[in-house]
DNA sequence: CGGTTTTTTGAGTATACACTCCATTTTGGA
DNA sequence: TCCAAAATGGAGTGTATACTCAAAAAACCG
């Protein structure tokens, strides 16, 4: 753990440096040498901060996993359509973040931990758009709710992950396309 | 290249060993000293008949890729029924090749021509989607065909990362929902 | 059977990786 | 200013990985 001011400023270039490799190339491309090269520092100093190279990881991985949600302490008066402009805020200012998402998510597969985590997280935002539609009455039951909301999220990470593919791809376009759907 | 019955039964072997281990832990299990064990083979044999390990895993990949079309000679008849059926098949009986599909994709995202292949095969996977549409009159017009297309399977293949994080989530119900909600 | 080609073996190489150690330098409070 | 704690540099360790090589065995074909 950092306590002088010299350690802290270690300690924020070394997650930067992580959250762009995450980014730009995923788990694989997240060695400790191309954090520490990136990073402008040694290994000696890593591990005086981080006790292994899973936790800088994990560290950037909760972050990006926090940053999905809008405001989340006024949670209960969210409309749908702010739930979804902030999703896709999310992946288009922050498109770093979103591929880290995305990239952990699927290769944390083999990561039952990290599995836990991220369904813990989709389940919330789930529960949250379903909340949503019921308030707004776009969905007749709360069972109906839950279905779509299951749908209309799963569109929304299968179109974000397309766009991890091809960055010219429209994925605001194509995300209002699903929910206009999505209320019909 | 195997010439011999010995090399081609050999070719087999490490195919299905790589086949199973991709099956149970993803691409990290399925390192080159893991494959020839199960295979019962010596390291020297392997790259006797595959250049690379790379290789063999990217023809397992293929033929999983495969799997999810249906009946690829007679492209121009399948109803969206089928299409979707034949996917919701391929993630339930072939679930980890799914898996290694989606990590694949991702992990991708340092190999350009690995990027460039799965994207090559979604857009191809859309296209058929939105003529089976177009056939069903199911959509008005060839844009809005393939809108809806794109959306159906951005939430099949988000439905399908879930349900990677989940095997309990009921992925069959929500996909044919998902149809049936893209019909509407 | 004999000769050529393919296949197999298994030790060996090179490399990349996460992580350690510790002498040295820097920091910040008393 | 002094000192204990913290931070740093950087060589070094152990290990797992993909891949090679040359000799020996086996397979094919006339």
């Amino acid at each position: 753990m950092a306590r002088y001011q010299a350690g802290i400023r270690t300690e924020t270039k070394i997650l930067e440096a992580t959250r762009e490799l995450l980014a730009e190339g995923g788990l694989d491309a997240a060695t400790l040498k191309a954090i520490c090269d990136r990073a402008g520092v040694q290994a000696g100093s890593f591990y005086n901060i981080f006790p292994t190279k899973e936790q800088a990881i994990m560290q950037v991985a909760r972050d990006a996993i926090q940053a999905v949600d809008p405001d989340p302490e006024h949670s209960g008066t969210d409309t749908l359509d702010d739930l979804v402009d902030a999703y896709i805020r999310f992946v288009t200012d922050q498109s770093d973040l979103a591929r880290v998402y995305l990239q952990l998510a699927v290769s944390g597969g083999s990561d039952a931990s990290v599995a836990r985590r991220f369904l813990r997280h989709h389940v919330r935002r789930v529960e949250r758009f379903a909340a949503a539609m019921l308030r707004g009455s776009e969905a007749s039951s709360p069972e109906d709710s839950m279905a779509r909301a299951e749908v209309l999220l799963g569109a929304l990470d299968g179109l974000a992950f397309r766009w991890v593919l091809d960055r010219s791809f429209d994925f605001t376009g194509h995300a209002r396309f699903a929910v206009a759907q999505c209320r019909r």
